[in-house]
DNA sequence: GAGTTTGAAACT
DNA sequence: CAGTTTCAAACTC
């Protein structure tokens, strides 16, 4: 490898610390939001911050007494507005702060920020890389490291030379380095596309070693028998768990559970909508449910309120079902839903 | 929690 | 460009 291996400084949190805790409020003419980060003041400095280009974003140069820039990453400016730095609103008076540097955000190769920089990520726990080599799901995504548990990490604006060099050697490899891997799409399509998708050999993409969930070509399509098998055992252990449970649990705190729980635990991080794990082989055993509690609820003589009462909470145990597997499959996401 | 397995990335 | 090595995450025990 030739990375060069500077010094052993840890870095864990990489966002700076906002120099001047004073600075004001800083507009550009540009329409869009402008976001800068508080820098000591330098009179002999005296930039034009009226003309700044769209998406400008002004930083202090790492390891060089605030003398020059840095250029964000695109992502990284949410990542700064998920901080305690300053977001600059548009069209407000500004008189020019002697010092601040600026510096035009240049796209991370292009790139846009996408919709991974409005989740948090979860964080690296790169070693050796430094968080400059793509191994690094925070570089590989354009983001500096923030709250991870990596070592020696120098994905961050106090390395920033450092972090430039290893983005320009990925892109010498390959240009479209930091571009999503998975994006939307052919136009009309709303499924995710794996730009190039998996080289998986041994795993059958069934398992999350597996990055592209796109499944063409691998063992992991419906038809599949690996991917049924797994699903059936899956689903057995699912069943026999939640006729322990079920009659524990009521209704009520179900719906109140499925009102509540927070979605994204599901769709973060490439998970999948909660629509598709309600398949049709899922949606006919929970109709069966309710057809065999309808039949016993008649065969006992129950009240129609009575009926309905029973047909609801078997509803509420098959939906906790569908959830329970749901969660499973957030470790295995490619086996639920490629 | 340690060790193993896996596949992408990096290297030769 | 194919083969090998390195790496970090996923997985297993």
């Amino acid at each position: 490898m030739s990375v060069p291996l500077v010094s052993a400084q840890t870095v864990k949190q990489v966002v700076p610390k906002p120099i001047n805790p004073t600075s004001q409020i800083v507009t550009t003419s540009q329409p869009q939001q402008r976001l800068i980060m508080p820098a000591t003041p330098l009179p002999q400095i005296q930039p034009n911050l009226t003309n700044l280009p769209p998406g400008t974003v002004l930083a202090p140069a790492p390891g060089t007494g605030n003398v020059g820039y840095a250029v964000l990453p695109a992502q990284y400016v949410t990542q700064l507005q998920q901080s305690s730095y300053v977001s600059i609103a548009s069209n407000s008076n500004f008189t020019g702060t002697p010092g601040i540097q600026t510096q035009a955000r240049l796209p991370f190769n292009g790139i846009i920020p996408s919709e991974s920089a409005s989740r948090p990520r979860k964080p690296c726990n790169c070693t050796k890389s430094l968080c400059l080599k793509l191994y690094c799901d925070c570089f590989a995504n354009g983001e500096f490291c923030n709250n991870c548990n990596c070592t020696n990490c120098y994905n961050n604006l106090e390395h920033e030379n450092e972090r430039q060099k290893a983005i320009k050697a990925c892109l010498d490899r390959n240009p479209e380095a930091f571009k999503p891997k998975i994006g939307k799409g052919k136009e009309g399509e709303s499924d995710r596309r794996h730009s190039k998708g998996c080289n998986c050999k041994r795993s059958g993409c069934l398992k999350n070693y597996c990055e592209c969930y796109e499944c063409i070509g691998c063992k992991n399509f419906e038809e599949s028998p690996e991917r049924k098998t797994l699903m059936h055992l899956a689903d057995a252990a699912e069943v026999r768990v939640q006729q322990q449970t079920a009659a524990k649990t009521k209704l009520s705190s179900q719906i109140s559970d499925l009102l509540t729980r927070p979605a994204p635990a599901l769709n973060s991080g490439g998970g999948k909508l909660p629509f598709t794990f309600v398949t049709k082989e899922v949606a006919e055993a929970t109709c069966n449910c309710l057809l065999a509690q309808a039949e016993q609820a008649d065969k006992k003589g129950k009240s129609k309120a009575a009926a309905e009462r029973m047909i609801l909470e078997e509803f509420g145990r098959c939906l906790m079902s569908v959830i329970n597997s749901a969660g499973k499959a957030k470790s295995d996401p490619c086996a639920m839903n490629c």
